[in-house]
DNA sequence: CGATCCGTTGAAAGATCTCAACTCCCGTGG
DNA sequence: CCACGGGAGTTGAGATCTTTCAACGGATCG
Protein backbone atom coordinates (compact mmCIF):
# COMPACT_ATOMS: atom_id res chain seq x y z
CA UNK A 1 0.00 0.00 0.00
CA UNK A 2 1.15 3.28 -1.29
CA UNK A 3 -0.30 5.56 1.60
CA UNK A 4 0.79 4.00 4.87
CA UNK A 5 4.32 3.96 6.52
CA UNK A 6 5.43 1.71 8.87
CA UNK A 7 6.22 3.25 12.63
CA UNK A 8 9.42 2.69 13.58
CA UNK A 9 9.65 2.84 17.45
CA UNK A 10 7.56 0.11 18.82
CA UNK A 11 5.35 1.35 21.66
CA UNK A 12 5.72 -0.68 24.88
CA UNK A 13 2.04 -2.75 25.45
CA UNK A 14 2.08 -1.45 29.50
CA UNK A 15 1.63 2.26 28.31
CA UNK A 16 -0.83 1.91 25.43
CA UNK A 17 -3.46 3.87 25.34
CA UNK A 18 -5.62 0.91 24.48
CA UNK A 19 -4.35 -1.34 26.85
CA UNK A 20 -7.43 -1.73 28.78
CA UNK A 21 -10.14 -2.08 26.39
CA UNK A 22 -8.71 -3.87 23.29
CA UNK A 23 -8.32 -7.41 22.45
CA UNK A 24 -5.74 -7.95 24.74
CA UNK A 25 -7.03 -6.29 28.03
CA UNK A 26 -7.43 -9.41 29.71
CA UNK A 27 -3.61 -10.63 29.20
CA UNK A 28 -1.19 -11.26 31.72
CA UNK A 29 2.42 -9.46 31.48
CA UNK A 30 3.89 -12.89 30.01
CA UNK A 31 1.01 -12.94 27.53
CA UNK A 32 1.29 -9.59 26.47
CA UNK A 33 5.35 -10.08 25.96
CA UNK A 34 4.36 -12.44 23.58
CA UNK A 35 1.90 -10.16 21.56
CA UNK A 36 4.94 -7.99 21.52
CA UNK A 37 6.36 -10.26 19.75
CA UNK A 38 4.35 -10.44 16.62
CA UNK A 39 3.00 -7.01 16.85
CA UNK A 40 3.77 -4.69 14.20
CA UNK A 41 2.10 -0.85 13.84
CA UNK A 42 1.06 0.53 10.63
CA UNK A 43 -0.36 4.11 9.60
CA UNK A 44 -3.08 4.83 6.98
CA UNK A 45 -3.58 8.49 6.22
CA UNK A 46 -6.96 9.72 6.41
CA UNK A 47 -8.83 9.03 3.05
CA UNK A 48 -7.07 5.91 2.61
CA UNK A 49 -8.12 1.83 2.06
CA UNK A 50 -7.51 0.14 4.72
CA UNK A 51 -8.77 -2.94 3.41
CA UNK A 52 -10.57 -3.65 0.27
CA UNK A 53 -13.52 -5.70 0.09
CA UNK A 54 -12.37 -9.27 -1.06
CA UNK A 55 -9.15 -8.73 -0.98
CA UNK A 56 -6.84 -11.23 1.10
CA UNK A 57 -6.71 -10.31 4.72
CA UNK A 58 -3.50 -11.03 5.98
CA UNK A 59 -3.18 -9.26 9.04
CA UNK A 60 -5.87 -8.40 12.23
CA UNK A 61 -5.35 -5.95 14.43
CA UNK A 62 -6.68 -3.08 16.61
CA UNK A 63 -6.85 0.34 16.16
CA UNK A 64 -4.82 2.74 17.93
CA UNK A 65 -5.58 6.09 17.42
CA UNK A 66 -8.14 7.73 14.53
CA UNK A 67 -11.74 6.84 13.26
CA UNK A 68 -11.90 4.06 10.25
CA UNK A 69 -15.55 3.06 9.03
CA UNK A 70 -16.42 -0.12 8.15
CA UNK A 71 -18.06 -0.02 4.31
CA UNK A 72 -20.78 -2.02 1.97
CA UNK A 73 -21.56 -1.31 -1.49
CA UNK A 74 -24.24 -2.38 -4.03
CA UNK A 75 -23.29 -2.83 -7.49
CA UNK A 76 -25.01 -0.17 -8.49
CA UNK A 77 -22.95 2.05 -6.44
CA UNK A 78 -25.24 2.54 -3.21
CA UNK A 79 -22.91 2.42 -0.19
CA UNK A 80 -24.24 1.62 3.12
CA UNK A 81 -21.75 2.13 6.46
CA UNK A 82 -22.12 -0.38 8.87
CA UNK A 83 -19.84 0.07 11.77
CA UNK A 84 -17.41 3.03 12.99
CA UNK A 85 -13.95 1.51 13.80
CA UNK A 86 -12.82 3.45 16.78
CA UNK A 87 -9.65 3.12 19.12
CA UNK A 88 -9.55 -0.29 20.35
CA UNK A 89 -12.01 -1.75 18.17
CA UNK A 90 -10.71 -5.07 16.35
CA UNK A 91 -10.53 -5.75 12.55
CA UNK A 92 -10.66 -8.74 11.10
CA UNK A 93 -12.20 -12.14 11.38
CA UNK A 94 -10.06 -15.21 12.68
CA UNK A 95 -10.91 -18.41 10.63
CA UNK A 96 -11.78 -16.33 7.42
CA UNK A 97 -9.20 -14.79 4.25
CA UNK A 98 -11.28 -12.65 2.48
CA UNK A 99 -12.65 -9.04 3.54
CA UNK A 100 -16.55 -8.67 3.69
CA UNK A 101 -15.89 -5.11 3.48
CA UNK A 102 -14.29 -1.85 2.75
CA UNK A 103 -12.38 -0.48 5.91
CA UNK A 104 -11.37 2.95 5.18
CA UNK A 105 -9.76 5.34 7.01
CA UNK A 106 -11.48 8.79 7.85
CA UNK A 107 -8.81 10.37 9.73
CA UNK A 108 -5.22 9.28 10.06
CA UNK A 109 -5.42 5.79 11.73
CA UNK A 110 -2.59 3.92 13.60
CA UNK A 111 -3.22 0.22 14.05
CA UNK A 112 -1.72 -2.69 16.19
CA UNK A 113 -1.72 -5.18 13.98
CA UNK A 114 -0.58 -8.95 13.85
CA UNK A 115 -0.16 -11.37 10.82
CA UNK A 116 -2.88 -13.66 11.05
CA UNK A 117 -1.38 -17.13 11.36
CA UNK A 118 0.51 -16.10 14.23
CA UNK A 119 -2.51 -14.06 15.75
CA UNK A 120 -4.77 -17.03 15.04
CA UNK A 121 -2.33 -19.90 17.22
CA UNK A 122 -1.94 -17.44 19.74
CA UNK A 123 -5.80 -16.75 20.13
CA UNK A 124 -5.97 -21.21 20.26
CA UNK A 125 -3.69 -20.82 22.86
CA UNK A 126 -4.65 -17.78 25.11
CA UNK A 127 -7.97 -18.30 26.57
CA UNK A 128 -7.87 -14.33 27.62
CA UNK A 129 -7.78 -13.33 24.31
CA UNK A 130 -10.38 -15.85 22.91
CA UNK A 131 -12.78 -14.49 25.68
CA UNK A 132 -11.96 -10.88 25.35
CA UNK A 133 -12.52 -11.17 21.30
CA UNK A 134 -15.93 -13.31 22.19
CA UNK A 135 -17.03 -10.16 24.60
CA UNK A 136 -16.07 -7.56 22.21
CA UNK A 137 -17.59 -9.71 18.89
CA UNK A 138 -20.72 -10.07 21.53
CA UNK A 139 -20.73 -6.16 22.15
CA UNK A 140 -20.43 -5.01 18.26
CA UNK A 141 -23.45 -7.81 17.36
CA UNK A 142 -25.88 -5.78 20.08
CA UNK A 143 -24.13 -2.76 18.33
CA UNK A 144 -24.78 -3.74 15.27
CA UNK A 145 -28.70 -4.58 16.07
CA UNK A 146 -29.51 -1.44 18.16
CA UNK A 147 -28.33 0.50 14.99
CA UNK A 148 -31.03 -1.64 12.82
CA UNK A 149 -33.98 0.15 14.40
CA UNK A 150 -32.06 3.61 13.73
CA UNK A 151 -31.97 2.52 9.92
CA UNK A 152 -35.46 0.73 9.68
CA UNK A 153 -37.78 2.57 11.87
CA UNK A 154 -36.19 6.03 12.93
CA UNK A 155 -37.01 9.84 10.40
CA UNK A 156 -34.25 11.10 8.97
CA UNK A 157 -34.09 14.25 11.90
CA UNK A 158 -34.09 11.03 14.51
CA UNK A 159 -31.62 9.63 12.97
CA UNK A 160 -29.53 12.48 13.15
CA UNK A 161 -30.13 12.83 16.52
CA UNK A 162 -29.20 9.31 17.46
CA UNK A 163 -25.93 9.86 15.57
CA UNK A 164 -25.33 13.10 17.82
CA UNK A 165 -25.95 11.55 20.81
CA UNK A 166 -23.90 8.41 20.17
CA UNK A 167 -21.36 10.71 19.06
CA UNK A 168 -21.24 12.99 22.46
CA UNK A 169 -21.42 10.06 24.69
CA UNK A 170 -18.87 8.03 22.89
CA UNK A 171 -16.33 11.83 23.44
CA UNK A 172 -17.44 12.43 27.09
CA UNK A 173 -16.65 8.67 28.20
CA UNK A 174 -13.35 9.15 25.93
CA UNK A 175 -12.63 12.58 27.72
CA UNK A 176 -14.16 11.16 31.50
CA UNK A 177 -16.71 14.05 31.86
CA UNK A 178 -20.34 13.46 32.88
CA UNK A 179 -23.01 14.02 30.54
CA UNK A 180 -25.01 16.60 32.33
CA UNK A 181 -24.53 20.15 31.19
CA UNK A 182 -23.52 20.95 27.66
CA UNK A 183 -21.32 19.04 25.70
CA UNK A 184 -18.91 20.08 22.56
CA UNK A 185 -16.94 17.86 19.96
CA UNK A 186 -16.01 17.77 16.66
CA UNK A 187 -17.80 15.66 13.84
CA UNK A 188 -15.50 13.11 12.97
CA UNK A 189 -17.48 12.76 9.58
CA UNK A 190 -17.79 14.72 6.52
CA UNK A 191 -21.82 14.95 5.95
CA UNK A 192 -22.06 11.88 2.95
CA UNK A 193 -20.07 9.84 5.55
CA UNK A 194 -23.19 10.60 8.01
CA UNK A 195 -25.61 9.87 5.63
CA UNK A 196 -24.07 6.41 4.63
CA UNK A 197 -24.03 5.43 8.27
CA UNK A 198 -27.82 7.03 8.38
CA UNK A 199 -29.46 5.46 5.73
CA UNK A 200 -29.90 8.83 4.10
CA UNK A 201 -28.94 11.57 1.19
CA UNK A 202 -26.54 13.95 2.14
CA UNK A 203 -29.27 17.11 1.58
CA UNK A 204 -31.01 15.55 4.28
CA UNK A 205 -28.63 15.10 6.60
CA UNK A 206 -27.70 19.12 6.52
CA UNK A 207 -31.42 20.18 6.32
CA UNK A 208 -31.74 18.14 9.43
CA UNK A 209 -28.48 19.61 11.03
CA UNK A 210 -29.99 22.87 10.07
CA UNK A 211 -33.14 22.26 11.54
CA UNK A 212 -31.97 20.95 14.53
CA UNK A 213 -29.60 23.60 15.27
CA UNK A 214 -32.39 26.38 13.82
CA UNK A 215 -34.48 24.58 16.42
CA UNK A 216 -31.69 25.10 19.25
CA UNK A 217 -31.01 21.39 19.91
CA UNK A 218 -27.78 21.97 18.74
CA UNK A 219 -24.72 24.73 18.11
CA UNK A 220 -22.71 24.77 15.18
CA UNK A 221 -19.09 26.80 15.14
CA UNK A 222 -18.08 26.09 11.83
CA UNK A 223 -19.11 22.93 9.81
CA UNK A 224 -18.42 20.13 12.77
CA UNK A 225 -17.70 21.70 15.66
CA UNK A 226 -20.85 20.82 17.88
CA UNK A 227 -22.23 21.97 21.13
CA UNK A 228 -25.35 20.19 22.91
CA UNK A 229 -26.79 22.38 25.31
CA UNK A 230 -28.74 19.61 26.74
CA UNK A 231 -27.84 16.39 26.21
CA UNK A 232 -31.62 15.19 27.56
CA UNK A 233 -32.62 16.90 24.75
CA UNK A 234 -30.99 15.42 22.17
CA UNK A 235 -31.79 12.27 23.16
CA UNK A 236 -35.71 12.84 23.22
CA UNK A 237 -34.99 13.87 19.78
CA UNK A 238 -33.50 10.60 19.28
CA UNK A 239 -36.49 8.82 20.12
CA UNK A 240 -35.36 6.55 22.87
CA UNK A 241 -34.66 8.71 25.78
CA UNK A 242 -34.33 5.36 27.33
CA UNK A 243 -30.42 4.63 26.07
CA UNK A 244 -29.75 3.35 22.50
CA UNK A 245 -26.93 1.81 23.62
CA UNK A 246 -24.24 1.76 20.59
CA UNK A 247 -21.09 2.60 21.21
CA UNK A 248 -21.26 3.89 24.79
CA UNK B 1 -44.22 -19.28 31.87
CA UNK B 2 -48.04 -20.58 31.32
CA UNK B 3 -46.96 -21.31 27.23
CA UNK B 4 -44.59 -23.55 27.71
CA UNK B 5 -44.35 -27.52 28.83
CA UNK B 6 -41.32 -29.34 29.38
CA UNK B 7 -40.65 -32.41 26.85
CA UNK B 8 -40.01 -35.36 28.81
CA UNK B 9 -37.66 -37.65 26.99
CA UNK B 10 -34.50 -36.27 26.68
CA UNK B 11 -33.06 -36.75 23.40
CA UNK B 12 -29.75 -38.46 22.43
CA UNK B 13 -27.07 -35.23 21.46
CA UNK B 14 -25.84 -37.98 19.19
CA UNK B 15 -29.44 -37.95 17.29
CA UNK B 16 -30.02 -34.64 17.94
CA UNK B 17 -31.20 -32.44 14.42
CA UNK B 18 -28.71 -29.73 14.96
CA UNK B 19 -25.67 -31.91 16.36
CA UNK B 20 -23.05 -30.25 12.96
CA UNK B 21 -24.40 -26.47 13.86
CA UNK B 22 -25.17 -25.33 17.18
CA UNK B 23 -22.87 -24.31 19.46
CA UNK B 24 -21.61 -28.01 20.18
CA UNK B 25 -21.03 -29.08 17.08
CA UNK B 26 -17.35 -29.28 17.90
CA UNK B 27 -17.42 -31.11 20.82
CA UNK B 28 -15.80 -34.85 21.38
CA UNK B 29 -18.44 -37.71 22.95
CA UNK B 30 -16.83 -36.98 26.77
CA UNK B 31 -18.06 -33.05 26.12
CA UNK B 32 -21.22 -33.75 24.38
CA UNK B 33 -22.08 -35.81 27.67
CA UNK B 34 -21.49 -33.64 30.15
CA UNK B 35 -23.29 -31.14 28.23
CA UNK B 36 -26.36 -33.74 28.12
CA UNK B 37 -25.95 -33.34 32.01
CA UNK B 38 -26.94 -30.24 32.43
CA UNK B 39 -29.37 -29.61 29.25
CA UNK B 40 -33.22 -29.55 29.47
CA UNK B 41 -35.83 -29.01 26.83
CA UNK B 42 -38.59 -26.39 26.52
CA UNK B 43 -41.01 -25.84 24.45
CA UNK B 44 -43.11 -22.26 23.47
CA UNK B 45 -45.99 -22.35 21.63
CA UNK B 46 -46.65 -19.98 18.60
CA UNK B 47 -47.16 -16.62 19.36
CA UNK B 48 -45.79 -16.75 22.71
CA UNK B 49 -42.77 -14.95 24.31
CA UNK B 50 -39.19 -17.04 24.97
CA UNK B 51 -38.09 -13.78 26.47
CA UNK B 52 -38.77 -10.41 27.46
CA UNK B 53 -36.52 -7.05 27.05
CA UNK B 54 -35.03 -6.38 30.18
CA UNK B 55 -35.73 -9.60 32.10
CA UNK B 56 -33.46 -11.31 33.90
CA UNK B 57 -32.21 -14.33 31.62
CA UNK B 58 -31.61 -17.67 33.64
CA UNK B 59 -30.61 -19.38 30.96
CA UNK B 60 -29.01 -19.81 27.15
CA UNK B 61 -29.91 -22.32 24.43
CA UNK B 62 -30.36 -23.81 21.01
CA UNK B 63 -33.19 -23.33 18.52
CA UNK B 64 -33.81 -27.40 17.86
CA UNK B 65 -37.38 -26.73 15.59
CA UNK B 66 -39.63 -23.80 14.80
CA UNK B 67 -39.22 -20.37 14.13
CA UNK B 68 -38.41 -17.30 16.38
CA UNK B 69 -37.77 -13.60 16.01
CA UNK B 70 -35.36 -11.15 18.02
CA UNK B 71 -37.25 -8.11 17.88
CA UNK B 72 -36.78 -4.44 19.38
CA UNK B 73 -38.87 -1.47 20.92
CA UNK B 74 -38.94 2.00 21.09
CA UNK B 75 -41.14 3.91 23.33
CA UNK B 76 -43.93 4.62 21.18
CA UNK B 77 -44.52 1.53 19.93
CA UNK B 78 -42.64 1.40 16.91
CA UNK B 79 -40.70 -2.12 16.37
CA UNK B 80 -38.11 -3.62 14.28
CA UNK B 81 -37.32 -6.81 14.26
CA UNK B 82 -33.19 -7.00 14.40
CA UNK B 83 -32.69 -11.45 13.79
CA UNK B 84 -34.52 -14.03 12.75
CA UNK B 85 -34.22 -17.76 14.96
CA UNK B 86 -33.56 -20.70 12.55
CA UNK B 87 -32.82 -24.37 13.82
CA UNK B 88 -29.45 -24.37 15.57
CA UNK B 89 -29.08 -20.63 16.48
CA UNK B 90 -28.41 -20.02 19.52
CA UNK B 91 -30.10 -17.37 22.13
CA UNK B 92 -28.57 -15.78 25.19
CA UNK B 93 -25.24 -14.17 25.91
CA UNK B 94 -22.75 -15.06 28.35
CA UNK B 95 -21.60 -12.53 30.70
CA UNK B 96 -24.92 -10.43 30.66
CA UNK B 97 -27.95 -11.32 32.75
CA UNK B 98 -30.48 -9.02 31.44
CA UNK B 99 -32.30 -9.62 28.31
CA UNK B 100 -31.45 -6.51 25.56
CA UNK B 101 -34.43 -7.43 23.15
CA UNK B 102 -37.82 -9.67 22.93
CA UNK B 103 -37.41 -13.31 21.70
CA UNK B 104 -40.71 -14.32 20.47
CA UNK B 105 -41.82 -18.06 18.99
CA UNK B 106 -43.23 -17.30 15.47
CA UNK B 107 -43.92 -21.14 15.34
CA UNK B 108 -43.53 -23.96 18.15
CA UNK B 109 -40.74 -23.75 19.30
CA UNK B 110 -38.53 -26.47 20.86
CA UNK B 111 -35.28 -25.19 23.20
CA UNK B 112 -32.55 -26.97 23.83
CA UNK B 113 -31.69 -24.94 26.96
CA UNK B 114 -28.78 -24.78 29.89
CA UNK B 115 -28.68 -22.56 32.59
CA UNK B 116 -26.35 -20.01 32.90
CA UNK B 117 -24.32 -20.48 35.10
CA UNK B 118 -23.17 -24.13 34.63
CA UNK B 119 -22.92 -23.13 31.07
CA UNK B 120 -20.71 -20.22 31.29
CA UNK B 121 -18.57 -22.49 33.47
CA UNK B 122 -18.75 -25.43 30.79
CA UNK B 123 -17.73 -22.28 28.50
CA UNK B 124 -14.67 -21.40 30.09
CA UNK B 125 -13.02 -25.20 30.56
CA UNK B 126 -14.01 -26.39 26.80
CA UNK B 127 -12.49 -24.28 24.15
CA UNK B 128 -14.62 -26.55 21.51
CA UNK B 129 -17.69 -24.89 22.55
CA UNK B 130 -16.22 -21.34 23.45
CA UNK B 131 -14.57 -21.21 19.78
CA UNK B 132 -17.58 -22.85 17.80
CA UNK B 133 -19.20 -19.60 20.01
CA UNK B 134 -17.14 -17.12 18.30
CA UNK B 135 -17.43 -18.02 15.11
CA UNK B 136 -21.14 -18.36 15.81
CA UNK B 137 -21.23 -15.18 16.78
CA UNK B 138 -19.18 -13.80 14.13
CA UNK B 139 -21.48 -14.95 11.46
CA UNK B 140 -24.67 -13.42 13.38
CA UNK B 141 -22.72 -9.91 13.26
CA UNK B 142 -21.92 -10.47 9.58
CA UNK B 143 -25.57 -11.32 9.10
CA UNK B 144 -26.60 -8.19 11.00
CA UNK B 145 -23.95 -5.98 8.99
CA UNK B 146 -25.54 -7.24 5.86
CA UNK B 147 -28.89 -6.65 6.98
CA UNK B 148 -28.19 -2.91 7.31
CA UNK B 149 -27.76 -2.57 3.55
CA UNK B 150 -31.13 -3.81 2.97
CA UNK B 151 -32.63 -1.35 6.12
CA UNK B 152 -30.92 1.75 4.97
CA UNK B 153 -30.26 1.72 1.15
CA UNK B 154 -32.81 -0.86 -0.44
CA UNK B 155 -36.04 0.33 -1.77
CA UNK B 156 -39.34 -1.40 -0.91
CA UNK B 157 -39.39 -3.67 -3.61
CA UNK B 158 -35.82 -4.66 -2.95
CA UNK B 159 -36.36 -5.03 0.45
CA UNK B 160 -39.10 -7.78 -0.45
CA UNK B 161 -37.06 -10.04 -2.92
CA UNK B 162 -34.03 -9.48 -0.83
CA UNK B 163 -36.15 -11.50 2.42
CA UNK B 164 -38.08 -13.76 -0.12
CA UNK B 165 -34.41 -14.87 -1.63
CA UNK B 166 -33.22 -15.50 1.60
CA UNK B 167 -36.03 -17.73 3.07
CA UNK B 168 -35.45 -19.57 -0.39
CA UNK B 169 -31.56 -20.48 -0.28
CA UNK B 170 -32.25 -21.20 3.68
CA UNK B 171 -35.26 -23.49 2.72
CA UNK B 172 -33.43 -24.82 -0.56
CA UNK B 173 -30.24 -25.85 1.74
CA UNK B 174 -32.32 -27.30 4.79
CA UNK B 175 -34.10 -29.45 2.01
CA UNK B 176 -30.43 -30.30 0.41
CA UNK B 177 -32.07 -28.58 -2.86
CA UNK B 178 -30.26 -27.05 -5.65
CA UNK B 179 -30.73 -22.93 -6.47
CA UNK B 180 -31.36 -23.84 -10.03
CA UNK B 181 -34.81 -24.49 -11.82
CA UNK B 182 -37.88 -23.25 -9.45
CA UNK B 183 -37.86 -22.64 -5.60
CA UNK B 184 -41.22 -23.59 -3.23
CA UNK B 185 -41.85 -22.68 0.55
CA UNK B 186 -44.31 -21.49 2.79
CA UNK B 187 -43.45 -17.80 4.30
CA UNK B 188 -42.48 -18.50 8.34
CA UNK B 189 -43.76 -14.89 8.71
CA UNK B 190 -47.17 -12.35 8.48
CA UNK B 191 -46.83 -9.68 6.40
CA UNK B 192 -46.61 -7.70 9.38
CA UNK B 193 -43.61 -9.41 11.29
CA UNK B 194 -42.16 -8.80 7.13
CA UNK B 195 -42.67 -5.66 7.48
CA UNK B 196 -40.91 -5.57 11.08
CA UNK B 197 -38.40 -7.30 9.65
CA UNK B 198 -38.01 -5.13 6.52
CA UNK B 199 -38.41 -1.46 8.33
CA UNK B 200 -42.16 -0.80 5.76
CA UNK B 201 -45.60 -1.12 6.53
CA UNK B 202 -47.54 -4.12 6.27
CA UNK B 203 -49.67 -2.39 3.99
CA UNK B 204 -46.67 -1.53 1.91
CA UNK B 205 -45.07 -5.38 2.25
CA UNK B 206 -48.40 -6.37 0.70
CA UNK B 207 -48.28 -3.99 -2.42
CA UNK B 208 -44.76 -4.91 -3.52
CA UNK B 209 -45.61 -8.97 -3.18
CA UNK B 210 -48.98 -8.28 -5.05
CA UNK B 211 -46.21 -6.27 -7.44
CA UNK B 212 -43.98 -8.89 -7.87
CA UNK B 213 -46.89 -11.80 -8.12
CA UNK B 214 -48.03 -9.35 -10.95
CA UNK B 215 -44.58 -9.16 -12.94
CA UNK B 216 -44.03 -12.87 -12.77
CA UNK B 217 -41.15 -13.18 -10.29
CA UNK B 218 -43.53 -14.97 -7.97
CA UNK B 219 -46.39 -17.13 -8.07
CA UNK B 220 -48.42 -17.35 -4.77
CA UNK B 221 -50.74 -20.47 -3.91
CA UNK B 222 -53.12 -18.83 -0.72
CA UNK B 223 -50.99 -16.32 1.43
CA UNK B 224 -48.27 -18.08 2.81
CA UNK B 225 -46.91 -20.29 -0.28
CA UNK B 226 -44.58 -18.83 -2.75
CA UNK B 227 -43.19 -20.49 -5.86
CA UNK B 228 -39.89 -18.21 -7.36
CA UNK B 229 -39.84 -19.74 -11.01
CA UNK B 230 -36.35 -17.91 -11.22
CA UNK B 231 -34.27 -17.44 -8.84
CA UNK B 232 -31.86 -15.42 -10.57
CA UNK B 233 -34.45 -12.78 -11.78
CA UNK B 234 -35.50 -12.68 -8.44
CA UNK B 235 -31.85 -12.50 -7.10
CA UNK B 236 -31.79 -9.08 -9.42
CA UNK B 237 -34.85 -7.91 -7.85
CA UNK B 238 -33.04 -8.15 -4.85
CA UNK B 239 -30.14 -5.71 -5.94
CA UNK B 240 -27.35 -7.98 -5.17
CA UNK B 241 -27.17 -11.00 -7.76
CA UNK B 242 -24.11 -11.51 -5.98
CA UNK B 243 -24.84 -12.71 -2.53
CA UNK B 244 -26.59 -10.63 0.37
CA UNK B 245 -24.57 -12.85 2.80
CA UNK B 246 -27.67 -13.80 5.82
CA UNK B 247 -28.61 -17.12 6.38
CA UNK B 248 -27.48 -18.89 3.94
C1' DC C 1 -7.13 32.69 -10.24
C1' DG C 2 -9.43 28.41 -11.20
C1' DA C 3 -10.47 23.88 -9.55
C1' DT C 4 -12.15 21.05 -6.12
C1' DC C 5 -14.19 19.57 -1.93
C1' DC C 6 -17.57 20.24 1.53
C1' DG C 7 -21.72 22.04 2.73
C1' DT C 8 -26.36 24.58 2.24
C1' DT C 9 -30.72 25.55 0.27
C1' DG C 10 -34.78 25.47 -3.01
C1' DA C 11 -38.31 23.28 -5.92
C1' DA C 12 -40.29 19.43 -7.90
C1' DA C 13 -40.61 14.46 -8.23
C1' DG C 14 -41.08 10.18 -6.21
C1' DA C 15 -41.53 6.79 -2.64
C1' DT C 16 -43.69 5.22 1.37
C1' DC C 17 -47.00 5.90 4.96
C1' DT C 18 -51.58 6.75 6.84
C1' DC C 19 -56.25 6.11 6.98
C1' DA C 20 -60.00 3.60 5.46
C1' DA C 21 -62.78 0.23 3.27
C1' DC C 22 -63.25 -4.32 1.96
C1' DT C 23 -62.35 -9.60 1.35
C1' DC C 24 -61.37 -14.07 2.86
C1' DC C 25 -60.92 -17.55 6.14
C1' DC C 26 -61.74 -19.77 10.31
C1' DG C 27 -63.40 -20.81 14.78
C1' DT C 28 -67.12 -19.94 18.18
C1' DG C 29 -71.43 -20.03 20.01
C1' DG C 30 -76.36 -19.58 19.57
C1' DC D 1 -76.33 -25.03 10.57
C1' DC D 2 -75.51 -20.39 10.31
C1' DA D 3 -74.49 -15.77 12.01
C1' DC D 4 -70.90 -13.39 14.03
C1' DG D 5 -66.46 -11.61 15.06
C1' DG D 6 -61.62 -11.45 14.69
C1' DG D 7 -57.25 -12.00 12.41
C1' DA D 8 -54.76 -11.72 8.19
C1' DG D 9 -54.36 -9.75 3.90
C1' DT D 10 -55.48 -6.53 -0.11
C1' DT D 11 -56.33 -2.28 -2.30
C1' DG D 12 -57.25 2.80 -2.98
C1' DA D 13 -56.51 7.82 -2.26
C1' DG D 14 -54.36 11.44 -0.24
C1' DA D 15 -50.78 13.10 2.97
C1' DT D 16 -46.12 13.24 4.19
C1' DC D 17 -41.40 12.54 3.98
C1' DT D 18 -37.19 11.94 1.55
C1' DT D 19 -34.83 12.12 -2.65
C1' DT D 20 -33.38 14.19 -6.89
C1' DC D 21 -31.73 17.80 -9.57
C1' DA D 22 -29.78 22.13 -9.53
C1' DA D 23 -27.73 26.34 -8.09
C1' DC D 24 -24.78 28.52 -5.02
C1' DG D 25 -21.20 29.80 -1.03
C1' DG D 26 -17.02 29.32 1.35
C1' DA D 27 -12.58 27.27 2.17
C1' DT D 28 -8.33 25.32 0.52
C1' DC D 29 -4.64 24.28 -2.67
C1' DG D 30 -1.77 24.41 -6.47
Amino acid sequence: MLNERSLSPQQDCEDCPIRHRAVCARCETDELRKLEEIKFYRRFEAGSHVIWCGDRMDFVGSVISGIGTLTQTLEDGRTQMVGLLLPSDFIGRPGRDEAAYDVIATTDLVMCCFRKKPFESMLAKTPHIAHRLLEMTLDELDAARDWMIVLGRKSAREKIASLLSIIARRDASLHMRRIEGPLAFDLPLTREAMADYLGLTLETVSRQISALKRDGVIELEGKRHVTVPDMARLMEEAGDDADGGMLV
